[in-house]
DNA sequence: TTGAAAGCGGTACCAT
DNA sequence: ATGGTACCGCTTTCAA
């Protein structure tokens, strides 16, 4: 059914239809009742493509994930992300457009989004910190919002980031709180940004108590198992070990933890893991690790935010760039201790 | 840069110009290389809106995710398999449109994506085993491809699955080999149909030896790290607790691998585990834990191939469905053995 | 308050 | 080989 089928139903012009269902205000009350009525027992839907056309928005955003990000991809956290801002998309009446492009064709990728017009802007995720495509997207003029910061970007432009400075000062502090001094911090790349914001935490944690950071004791990866258990091998191999470790995902976790188990059967020793990562209180029974979480909800919030902010930034066009910075819900669940504390 | 203003601009016709990008045979190669140039050249690509409109084609497929299964959806396979999808549609010129949508609107959600003409196909996630939406896509008629299989369908529908039976069948066998005999199985809930699969295999592979599966040795439930956990602590409490878990989940195991650490080290108990998982070679480092993987490239080619099945259908009107059915690929990682072995 | 008609940017049929 | 023109399904201006 389609509006031309529904008019002729009703003895109508396509116009009025329209305008009824549409709410404009110069529609009888009698007749939009009697409108609504019909394209409700048609199960009449306006076909999108041609609304798009005729209107010039496309009702839809695109989600551009880079391929070499995969980790970032499968990363629970993505897809709790992708969840939040879906339901901020379909509250809009949005549809999610999601691209999976390799690196080298990324430019491309977003010449060709603007071109076909089928996006009406973009989220821009795991952004670098001095970011190419930022600069592009603002050049091209396609509306975006930055899952994330990009440092030395001169120009402003809309972005969500959680304060990952602060949420690892605060890992950091409460380490030192419990008497660590040799801390590892088990980072993500540092060409990602996040990544050098979380290592200025937790080195501003260090030298607020006269603390050097110890060179051989900060790790920079790509997020993988493998790469988190690497590095406790390596670590606890050094003369002075760590005695705690901070990490920066919940993948590298995985492969840490595993590490810390067979370092404390092997070796011995008891050792201290911080992460953030979620839906773990089973290792309060009976795990001597503390366990530091973001809670999952708190990711789908952001999701959400972001895309309620593009959607925002969308629809009032000449509205300047939005931003918001969250402060990470932080959880710690000891071992021997009560409840996971908030910290 | 639009048809018209190309066409203008050529001194040429629209239909000409839109014949000559085209590949259409009745224009002279001389003009076609001029408008090639001139379309190269001014960066035109057709508006995907308008053409969709014209052709009746809206060149997206939709992937729908319903909300429940979202650990499913954090699941690293998710990524991956959305990923290798991603590659075949953007090489067809296709959009994926991600849905994510809670169970109880799902039937409203197919209707408006078919009233709305927003997408030409659909696939189909985490089919349960009598999963109502397969009859319901169909009455529809709009193409659909299924991720996995659901019993108990009558009429034909285009799938891909991996053969789960034979999978959970040969992983069984290889532990009855090892000389377990009472092997844990930790499966996804029975509603979804791998799990009833899986668990056909993994009891199948024990009638085969005349061993009776101890219902008390199987467990189906979300596929948390929790519930693998759980499912461990609780069995190895049994009088006769299993020597070996079969997992049905990557993130399952990563907590059944939790528990049987702390099971090893507070029992003394030595226990093997094998699951579904990849990345995962460093256990071989000092692990007595034999590993089951499904490699992740494996499953970003099930995630291609079902995207291209699906274009194919699409593209081939009239066609019947299609199906496939992969053998899993996996491999064992041994702790103190050599590399690991398919099997 | 309602309707006719001209787009939106393409495709495809029918002429030439 | 090329061009004119009528759609595709909706919005929006202008006129009644």
């Amino acid at each position: 059914m389609n509006l031309k089928q529904l008019s002729a139903h009703l003895g109508l012009s396509q116009t009025t239809v329209s305008r009824a269902l549409n709410g404009y205000p110069e529609v009888s009350e009698e007749t939009r009742k009697r409108v609504m009525q019909a394209a409700e027992q048609h199960n009449y839907r306006p076909n999108t493509r041609a609304k798009a056309l005729a209107t010039g928005r496309a009702m839809a955003i695109g989600h551009v994930i880079p391929l070499s990000t995969q980790h970032e991809m499968m990363n629970p956290i993505f897809g709790d992300f992708i969840s939040g801002a879906g339901e901020s998309y379909s509250r809009a009446g949005y549809d999610m457009v999601l691209s999976l492009v390799a690196d080298q064709e990324q430019s491309r990728a977003y010449h060709e989004m603007v071109a076909k017009r089928n996006v009406d802007g973009i989220v821009l995720h795991a952004p670098k910190m001095r970011d190419a495509r930022i600069p592009l997207l603002q050049e091209i003029g396609l509306p975006f919002a930055v899952h994330g910061r990009a440092t030395d970007i001169a120009t402003p432009y809309s972005w969500l980031d959680v304060n990952n400075t602060s949420a690892f000062q605060r890992a950091t502090d409460f380490l030192l709180d419990l008497g660590h001094r040799r801390i590892c911090l088990v980072n993500g790349q540092e060409s990602m940004d996040f990544a050098f914001r979380r290592r200025r935490g937790y080195e501003a944690a260090l030298k607020a108590r006269a603390i050097v950071p110890d060179p051989r004791l900060l790790f920079a990866g790509e997020m993988t198992e493998v790469y988190g258990y690497d590095t406790v091998r390596r670590t606890q191999s050094l003369d002075d070990p760590p005695t705690a470790y901070l990490v920066s995902s919940i993948i590298a976790a995985f492969g840490v933890r595993r590490a810390i188990e067979e370092a404390a059967l092997v070796l011995g020793r008891d050792i201290s893991v911080i992460t953030h990562d979620d839906d773990l209180s089973y290792l309060r029974n009976g795990s001597d690790v503390p366990v530091f979480t973001a809670t999952r909800s708190s990711v789908r919030d952001a999701g959400r935010k972001l895309a309620q902010l593009l959607i925002t930034q969308i629809e009032t066009p000449g509205s300047s760039p939005l931003t918001e910075l969250l402060e990470a819900e932080l959880t710690v669940g000891r071992s021997t201790g009560p409840a996971p504390n908030r910290i």
